[in-house]
DNA sequence: CAATGTATGTTAAACGCTTGACATACTAAT
DNA sequence: ATTAGTATGTCAAGCGTTTAACATACATTG
């Protein structure tokens, strides 16, 4: 592989002129510009980033943590930060902590090691505050601390739109199944909003287990079992309310006619359900393109310390 | 940060001592290892992996190059990769070529750029075989070239079993919608076993299209508006499979009392489905696994050309 | 006792690039 | 004619490791 040396001989300079064609930066002729990138062609050089690296103390790299990278809200967290960071010249480097602490400080320990441009964290656990002093870092969809910046979406105005939507569709008997990823917000909203209309609703919690193995089919079950007819259901992520549909197709419940659902999140699973899954859309290209903002603004811009994107709801068929 | 030297001066020793301890070479007694551990936690030192790869020529890094992120088959084949590499210390760099064959040349440029220890590439351009010489390079689910070893799963098979299962359950008249995915092998072993038992079939087509946007649904829709009453659908995707049920269902027709679905791939889709999906296991977690072994014993185990794996139908509700 | 193996140490080059300091011209404006 | 700006160049240190070469010791073995 050609080095910046070789570059330079073959362009009749120095190397300290291919570096400034290369960083743009001191005075350049177009006549030298010229040379050294006819150059750089001739030999097909490719400046090599771990060297660049080195000399400047950073990479281009970009550190994803994220609990899971099966469940498919995550898939497009990943395809909408790998387009953003593509095309500010970043590279991801995609971590899977499968929530487990201790992998998470792993991880991190190791993309501190490689010297990333900074960390965006999709992961709950807070155990690792302290050693992200001096690092660019953003929590996604999620917060751990004041002093880390957080993007998130508006959960409590999800939840509000999911409860006013089952009411307004005439539902009577409400409930939320809250996965793992409890987020106190839409759990909130949908109670506020239920209360206020003075509808009957309870909510579930699921399991860390259930959360981990996306299997929430004895959760939903019992919930059919137990209670009063249920006609509204308001699932906390798209996944779970695919389940929810599958077993009101296996008992026999006609959605939406005998049974609402809708979900959260809005990913692509949603369309693809039958019926297509009514659910709140997460603005995942917005949030994305905001905890990049915040890792290559990091010492420019002054940080907000938290930023809430609005949310909607999206009818499908079924409600 | 701590650096090498940091550690040294700390524990007493050189930095020749330090580095010996890190890669264990050399001579050590257990006393000094102790010392400079010591230090090393003392410090929470952790050694730049960007000066280690300048001074080795490589990196630990793994370029990873898919046709799309929010296809569910990619995320899994990045799970399992993803899995599988950190097992060995290796790191996942994922990018997105969006079967743009331009995108991909620059990521692979970019991949070497960087020094990756190999490339995963899931894409299906050719254009860019002579830019892979001297890199240890294998393709997944894909064939480019005899002189870069592909790990494949049996196609044929898959479509053979898809076949033989829909006409095991008595369908009388199958379709197979071939995504943009193109597998032969796939629509080759459909055929034969069609053939064979001499029922009445077709193959269509979805152009490329159809397949970057994942929406098969006018093509599906024209299917039962120009055929015969079809019985019997073979999608070579779970994605496309998921919007047959959609169509049958919106259209009525019962699953699988008068139309059978089988999918391809085995995604986690594929059980959230209502009803769930049969379909052709891929043996993701093997393939990837061969993928990344293929790549770490580049130079010691001389290259198989192409492993081919075992698919297994399962058997859901949909048929 | 000599030879061998073990346990350290020192030194310094190498990896490929960036960057600051400084020198030298040429051009154009005052 | 001086000054300022522009366009190059040279030199060398620095980034944080690895690694080869060589020098010492001390402990064991034959």
């Amino acid at each position: 592989m050609p080095t910046i040396k070789d570059v330079a001989l073959k362009a009749g300079v120095t190397i300290t002129t291919v570096s400034r064609v290369m960083n743009n930066r001191g005075y350049l002729s177009e006549k030298t510009k010229e040379k050294v990138h006819q150059a750089m062609q001739e030999l097909d050089y490719h400046p090599s980033e771990v060297a660049r690296s080195l000399a400047q103390k950073q990479t281009t790299l970009l550190g994803v943590i994220v609990p899971s990278l099966l469940h498919p809200y995550y898939s497009e967290v990943i395809n909408a930060l790998e387009h953003h960071a593509s095309i500010l010249g970043l590279k991801l480097l995609v971590c899977n902590a499968q929530r487990n602490a201790q992998k998470e400080r792993e991880y991190i320990d190791m993309l501190k090691a490689n010297k990333v441009a900074g960390i965006i964290l999709c992961t709950q656990s807070h155990s690792s505050v302290r050693s992200l002093v001096n690092l660019p870092v953003v929590t996604l969809e999620r917060s751990i601390s004041p002093s880390v910046p957080a993007i998130l979406c508006d959960n409590e105005m999800g939840g509000h739109l999911a409860a006013k939507h089952l009411l307004s569709r005439g539902c009577k008997n409400l409930v939320m199944i809250n996965g793992g990823r409890s987020s106190e917000e839409r759990v909130r909203g949908f109670t506020r909003t239920c209360e206020e209309s003075s509808t009957f609703f309870h909510v579930v919690q699921a399991s860390k287990r259930q959360f981990n193995q996306l299997d929430y089919a004895d959760l939903i079950n019992s919930l059919f079992i137990e209670n009063h007819p249920i006609d509204g259901v308001f699932a906390s992520s798209d996944v779970i309310a695919a389940q929810v549909i599958q077993i009101c197709h296996k008992r026999g419940l006609r959605i939406p006619d005998e049974v609402k659902v809708i979900g959260f999140d809005d990913v692509d699973l949603a369309r693809l359900l039958s019926p297509a899954l009514s659910t709140i859309h997460q603005p995942i290209e917005e949030l994305c393109a905001w905890a990049i903002q915040t890792i290559v603004g990091w010492d420019t811009t002054k940080q907000q310390s938290r930023i809430v994107l609005p949310v909607n709801l999206i009818q499908r068929s079924s409600t």
